[in-house]
DNA sequence: AATTTAAGACCGACTGGTTGGTCTGTTCTT
DNA sequence: AAGAACAGACCAACCAGTCGGTCTTAAATT
């Protein structure tokens, strides 16, 4: 971590993560990084921008593992493991930002919010598709509700992040695994 | 609705699920209501009571629904499908309350917090106690791991929050029989 | 090589607007 | 009559953002 910048999200990521994006003052954030108001304001337009940073480095690598997932692999099968498995690997390095993307989201101004939803909408419809191509090709279950099962998928392996603990007994790649386990015997045909 | 206790919780509650607690002034609220300061602060010590009385009236609902259901039934199938689709059931009825719930927990006042994290362990430990006893009883897989399985579960149905329109495609009760559904399909034997 | 110039990086006292909460009344209810 | 229910002007604290200024660094000029 060689510049300021870099070192002011560090540390408003924890604290947000911690006390909410209204729960932490800009003089609060400045402290911690152990700079000035003058270095924060340098770095960043408002304490609104430096949210969208987190939520949009967080969305954006994860878009990209997705996609790049999704283009290796051939069956649906294969895809959806490695697209849910490359996702929960994301919570180890950045669980902080995880938690204030889904925690402070409503608090993005209107310009910065519809930034993030593209973004989140694309990595929604990721699993969707590949719902849909495992249907088609008879992989999944016929009777699957494409959005459904996705938002369930989703929810599943989001909520992750309420109560995922580098220190806890299970690594994150235990928990990948098992959640795969549980999706693939819930949408798989027979 | 008659008194204006009822009336603030009501009005704040739209306003809260669209803004935030933060992103709602007690100005607003009171305007939103048709009441003055007085009136509100008649009713309630601070807003942070206010959240607190949110957050205690869903969790203290879902909590009671998820008792009933534990001890209607014995099998531990049973139970685990009736403690889903009656907590899936209350979207219909809390749904403000339940984003308010989520999304704004890291504001409660450390006394309040207590009280809510409480309940909230508790409804956890009911999931996760039933499908011990499924696995106790045969009815649910040997291998499974009772915490993290109990997470997906919880993740699965409560992520639902994020995305659940009553004026969406499919209604409560069948979002909640899909969720059954892909739960059973992973949990059960065979 | 020495000196000037200029821009980027950073500082911190200050401000203007906002917000939760108070307090003194007035009106309704029983 | 008397207490509960409500009204609304007011206040003190807080907080995001500003602005004039300093320090560092490296290129440009002599």
């Amino acid at each position: 971590m060689t510049n300021l910048r870099d070192k002011i999200i560090h540390s408003s990521l924890h604290l947000f993560e911690k006390h909410g994006f209204h729960g932490v003052t800009v003089n609060q954030i400045v402290e911690s990084t152990g700079t000035s108001k003058g270095g924060f304001y340098h770095h960043f337009t408002s304490k609104d921008e430096l949210l969208f940073v987190i939520h949009d480095t967080f969305i954006t690598y994860v878009l990209e593992k997705a996609y790049i997932a999704k283009n290796t692999y051939d069956s649906p099968t294969k895809k959806l493991q490695e697209i849910i498995k490359s996702f929960v690997q994301v919570f180890d390095l950045y669980k902080p930002h995880i938690s204030v993307f889904y925690q402070e989201n409503v608090y993005l101004k209107a310009d910065y919010e519809e930034l993030i939803k593209k973004k989140r909408d694309q990595f929604k419809n990721i699993i969707i598709d590949t719902i849909h191509e495992g249907k088609a090709s008879g992989d999944f279950r016929e009777d699957l509700s494409e959005e459904i099962t996705g938002m369930a998928i989703l929810g599943m392996v989001n909520w992750t992040y309420k109560w995922y603990k580098k220190s806890g007994e299970k690594s994150i790649d235990e928990i990948g695994n098992i959640y795969v386990d549980l999706i693939m015997r819930s949408i798989l045909n027979n």
